[in-house]
DNA sequence: ATTATTATTGAAACTTAATCGCAACAGGAG
DNA sequence: CTCCTGTTGCGATTAAGTTTCAATAATAAT
């Protein structure tokens, strides 16, 4: 268990950075909870937490966290990023509520195999993917 | 010819608002080409062909032409939104290069019924999707 | 046409996400 | 323990996007 902190300790290493405390405090928030986090509710959620950590270091650090391959950037909204973990979720797209904010993450395998399809079409080499739907989740949805 | 001029003209008086020159050249800017664009790219483009327009009135209308269904936000990157056309153009796709940046379209049907049976599956009500594959084009791709 | 109403414009100020410069601090190798 | 240098918090800075405001001008009414 703490697969990912582990891996964030290594990761740092290796690149001959330091594994300070500050570090310890972001990447154990940001896996305490599964959801999708931006940077101000992080940094209230370590402040509310007791954490002295600056918002220049949450900045500081999310790249280092996404090369690391733990978190990655999945939109932006309401003037900022919004980030996901990578880390313990498979390949998975989103149903995102336009009016109650709420996000389904999905998995299908048909999309892989179209993607696949596409990518040798044109002869191009897929690092990243993302589908997000956007419309009115079961609560929001007007009568149709 | 034109369609999308007209269209906006028409959803401008609809709403109640003025059709002023200012309107007439950033939509005109806007769809003199068939590519991808932002803000700045945009500005630029209109000071070269010699119109005054300012920035603020092309952020001002920008959000009117997405209402109005002609162009709608693509990607956010560089800090800064990047948006493309939407009339003309059928739903559609992106392989985007992380390397030299080109963009390449494409359709796909089975993509359609995938979404569509996953928002059944979610009693999802779509409005929007997007599905942008990132990697290395044919040029750029390492050999693997 | 003329006038009145009020939306729109450009310029500049403002807001805010994100970055950067700097001095103090501290991880970790030796 | 000491040194080297990466890291931190703070505050200043940058830049995208928004807003304020006075002047202008599109449209409807006269």
């Amino acid at each position: 268990m703490n697969g990912e902190i582990d891996l964030f300790r290594t990761f740092i290493s290796e690149k001959g950075l330091r594994n300070t405390p500050e570090r310890e405090e972001i990447i154990e928030e940001i896996f305490s909870s599964h959801n999708h986090f931006d940077v101000d509710e992080l940094y209230l959620r370590l402040k509310h937490n007791g954490s002295k950590v600056s918002k220049a270091s949450i900045y500081r650090n999310i790249p280092l966290i996404m090369e690391c391959g733990l978190i990655k950037e999945v939109w932006f909204e309401d003037g900022h990023m919004h980030y996901e973990h990578i880390y313990g979720h498979g390949p998975h797209c989103h149903l995102r509520c336009i009016r109650c904010g709420k996000v389904v993450e999905f998995v299908d395998q048909g999309l892989k195999t179209i993607e696949e399809r596409i990518a040798d079409e044109n002869e191009f080499q897929i690092i990243d993917h993302r589908l997000d739907i956007t419309g009115y989740c079961s609560q929001c949805r007007t009568g149709d």
